[in-house]
DNA sequence: CTCGCTGCAAATGGTTTGCACGATG
DNA sequence: CATCGTGCAAACCATTTGCAGCGAG
């Protein structure tokens, strides 16, 4: 029978089976990682960031990075899209909600873009189609006005 | 004169410079990852094509359906999304032009769903943005009707 | 002090490429 | 007959994992 527990249903408990009450550690490597996340303008690979801490003197290991941007993910801190290479790029969330991009093929520019009608048509064909926890990757890409104009003096 | 283009080469040429206008050529491996293709009802990796060509006792090299499968794609002739994994999957692309999908992630169960609504949203924010030239990636996932399905005696 | 965190290196696994042979037009 | 297509294996490369030592709580 079930318990009514107000936790939430995905509670992981470590192999002693003690659950995960736990924030993560306070390390200095994970604050680099968002420190780092939050300077960066636009989406980011891990590996990018791996640059940016090395240039910055931070002695992080990638493995870590990517640990760090898992547990990030998970807590729903960053965005995430796939380049056309499949490489995963992050960016740390901004604003509290979610939200959608419009990338330039050209220079690499993200626009977040309003996309409440994409919520909501999400939302609706989940209902339509019978299905929950309906998730939605919505990625928009194209040549910003900057880079599609004719460049006279170049 | 010369074209201050600054497109991306959408426009695929072989080693030698050649356009690409010739036809492919028409092999047995060609026709049989297309018939495949055309059998499976959902998106399939290019793996599970090299399966079902095994197991339809048809020989055909993973390298040549990959390479076919690119061939396609950039014909136009599928559609492709990417997993949760990155893994490219396909589909032959029905006769309504584009179109998008909800993908279940519990049984893989993929329904085409209707999208005006977000094309017209994408086209919109084209314009507004002031991008041209816009392509969109819209991935549905969630979890259908069937799987989600309360079970009893918990 | 304990258990989580870190990082190096090695493993993964999907996809691509080099190369020599075979098939197509 | 000249090319393009094919397939094997090795290369690639982003990401993950094993393992031993270190640090946070």
């Amino acid at each position: 029978m079930s318990t009514p527990q107000r936790d939430q249903p995905t509670d992981p408990v470590t192999r002693s089976g003690r659950p995960v009450r736990d924030l993560p550690r306070s390390t200095r490597q994970r604050r680099a990682v968002v420190r780092l996340l939050h300077g960066c303008p636009d989406f980011v690979s891990a590996r990018v960031l791996y640059a940016e801490a090395e240039s910055a003197g931070i002695t992080v290991g990638l493995t870590t990075i990517y640990r760090t941007l898992h547990l990030l993910e998970s807590a729903g801190h960053v965005d995430v899209v796939r380049d056309s290479n499949g490489e995963r790029l992050y960016r740390s969330r901004a604003k509290e909600g979610h939200s959608h991009y419009v990338v330039c093929r050209s220079c690499g520019l993200s626009l977040a873009v309003e996309s409440e009608q994409v919520e909501r048509w999400a939302a609706d064909t989940a209902t339509r189609t019978g299905f929950t926890e309906v998730d939605h990757t919505v990625e928009l890409t194209g040549v910003c006005a900057d880079c599609s104009r004719p460049r006279h003096g170049d």
